[in-house]
DNA sequence: AAAACATATGAATATGTGTTTATATGTTGG
DNA sequence: CCAACATATAAACACATATTCATATGTTTT
C-alpha cells in the first residue's frame, strides 16, 4: 500500500542528497551502529545499552540524541529510564541490505 | 539461491561492526553519495561524473579509490577513459530502503 | 525535601577526513 | 618519441566530530 512500488530512485535536489548522507553518516559510527542493533528489536534502556556495550552513560546518550533527531531511534520513558528503539523497519532493512554487501565475496575482483 | 533467505541480521564480531560502520560511513559523505549515484545504473568515466556533478577531477578520483576499495563501484578501462558502476545490487537495495526512511512522514513523533 | 537513581548537556580535546593544489602515472594518436 | 588526454597520487590544511570529564536536569522513593 501508499508508494512501495519498486520505482527508481529519485534523489532530485540536494537537500535529498544531505538528509541522505546523513543518515548514512549517522550509522557510519561504530559505536552508534552497535547502539542502533542494541536497540533494533526491543526499547532497552540507556544504562543498559551502556553496559552491555560497554560504553560510557555520556557517549550513549550524546549518540542516542543525534540518532533520535534523524529519527532512527524513538525514546519512550518509563519511570526513571528511558527506552530507545529503532524508529521504523526501514533501518532494519537498510543494515540487512548491508550486511548482504559485506558478506558477498567480492564476485569477481572488478577491477581495470 | 545460496543464502537470501531473510533470517535476522547476525553482527556478532567487531570486525563485522567496523566492516558495516565503514560502508555506511562511505556513503555519508554527500559527494561520495552523489558519486555512487551517478554510476549506479550505468558506467559512467570519471570526467563525466566530475562534470555532472561539478567536483574537481582529483575529488572524484580521491572518492572513487575509497570506494573501489570498499567494493562499492567496480572499474573498466575503456581505451583512454575507467568507467565506474556500482558493485551490486545491494548498493541500490540500500539506498531505496534509505530514501523511504528519509522520507517518512515521522510517523507520531515518537519522542518522551 | 533530600537522597538516590537515570539521563541529558556543555566544554574541551584529540583524531579523523574532505577538499585543494600540484604533480605523477598511464594511454592514445600523430 | 612527443603531445594531448585521462586518471591517480601526495602533501597540506581546514574543518568536522567522537570521546571524556564535569555538571545539570529530571524522576522516584523514603
Amino acid at each position: 500500500m501508499k508508494g512501495s512500488k519498486r520505482q527508481a530512485i529519485r534523489v532530485n535536489s540536494d537537500g535529498d542528497i544531505a538528509q541522505l548522507a546523513d543518515m548514512f553518516r549517522l550509522m557510519g559510527d561504530p559505536s552508534r551502529l552497535r547502539i542502533i542493533l542494541s536497540c533494533l528489536h526491543e526499547p532497552i534502556s540507556v544504562t543498559e545499552i551502556a553496559e552491555q556495550l560497554e560504553l560510557s552513560q555520556s557517549l550513549v546518550s550524546h549518540h542516542l540524541r543525534l540518532l533520535r533527531a534523524a529519527r532512527v531511534v524513538a525514546s519512550e520513558r518509563r519511570g526513571k529510564q528511558i527506552f530507545y528503539v529503532a524508529a521504523d523497519e526501514h533501518i532494519q532493512c537498510v543494515i540487512e541490505d548491508m550486511v548482504a554487501h559485506v558478506s558477498e565475496p567480492s564476485q569477481f575482483e572488478g577491477d581495470a
